[in-house]
DNA sequence: ATGGTCGTCGTACGA
């Protein structure tokens, strides 16, 4: 099963780029963030040949936005909370239908947190440390078990995930605090799946700034985007790959995609 | 030293 996640920054705009990286990877499941369409106008008749079938989504005006694509049968998963109370489709949980038991695939956009590190100056920073507070609480309730969590999670919790470690312990994605929850999260019940592939000591990114003129040139990259993975699915990764040719596609979003070859049977 | 660039909506705001 080859599963790909992709801040795609506007599905609208980047439909011919989702087309080809379908077209080129071929893979049973595609999550997105930032789509940044509302239900009412998702294009999805425009979706119709790419092959897989079956998606749900949940979008909202301007902001945000979640959805996933698949080869195989979908069930939609809805009993979580609606994070810090708000309707503002960052989480789309699903049952993926397999030939033995399914597995529960989470898509997750983290909110970014704006650009001051303090919660008492910064509400946005504030709206991220409760959400990560809130499903970190979640998840001790309730660990993981053939899990698969997905998405932009707006942390680079890693030395290695990013250019300069101590040029950005005070920028917002790698201070202390957030990379510190990052762990609360995953240490309740979940294996960082990219490193268990590529060793924490390489340099790993997902995602670079539009601000940088020469992204590979300048390369101050950060790795944003995750895969997790239940232990029990530990030994059933074969492959992980960061898709980094595609911040050279034409109008590219920002973030590259994430992809994992898993046999879950 | 502190810009720099996108996408969406509508000429600001979030990333």
């Amino acid at each position: 099963m080859r599963i790909i996640t992709w801040n795609i920054n506007s599905l609208r705009l980047r439909l011919p780029l989702l087309r080809k990286l379908v077209e080129e990877e071929t893979p049973d499941i595609i999550c997105l963030q930032e789509t940044k369409v509302h239900d009412d106008l998702f294009p999805q008749h425009a979706l119709d040949d790419l092959g897989l079938p079956h998606y749900l989504y949940k979008g909202m005006k301007s902001y945000n936005g979640v959805a996933i694509f698949s080869r195989y049968p979908l069930e939609l998963v809805d009993h979580f909370p609606e994070w810090c109370g708000k309707k503002d489709c960052r989480h789309l949980a699903v049952s993926i239908g397999t030939p033995d038991a399914p597995i529960l695939l989470h898509n997750f956009y983290v909110p970014a947190g704006g650009d001051i590190p303090d919660p008492t100056e910064n509400e946005k920073f504030a709206h991220k440390l409760n959400f990560l507070k809130e499903t970190t609480n979640w998840f001790q309730k309730t660990p993981p078990t053939r899990s698969i969590l997905v998405g932009d999670l707006n942390i680079a919790p890693l030395e290695n995930d990013v250019w300069s470690h101590k040029q950005l312990l005070k920028i917002v994605s790698h201070t202390p605090v957030e990379t510190e929850s990052l762990n609360e999260w995953i240490n309740t019940g979940f294996i960082d799946a990219m490193r268990q592939i590529i060793p924490a000591s390489e340099k790993l990114y997902t995602w670079w700034s539009y601000r940088n003129k020469d992204w590979k040139k300048s390369n101050r990259g950060r790795r944003l985007d995750h895969i997790w993975i239940s232990p029990d699915l530990k030994e059933k990764v074969q492959n992980i790959t960061v898709l980094s040719h595609a911040r050279d596609w034409e109008t590219p979003s920002d973030h590259v995609p994430v992809m994992m070859d898993i046999n879950p049977s």
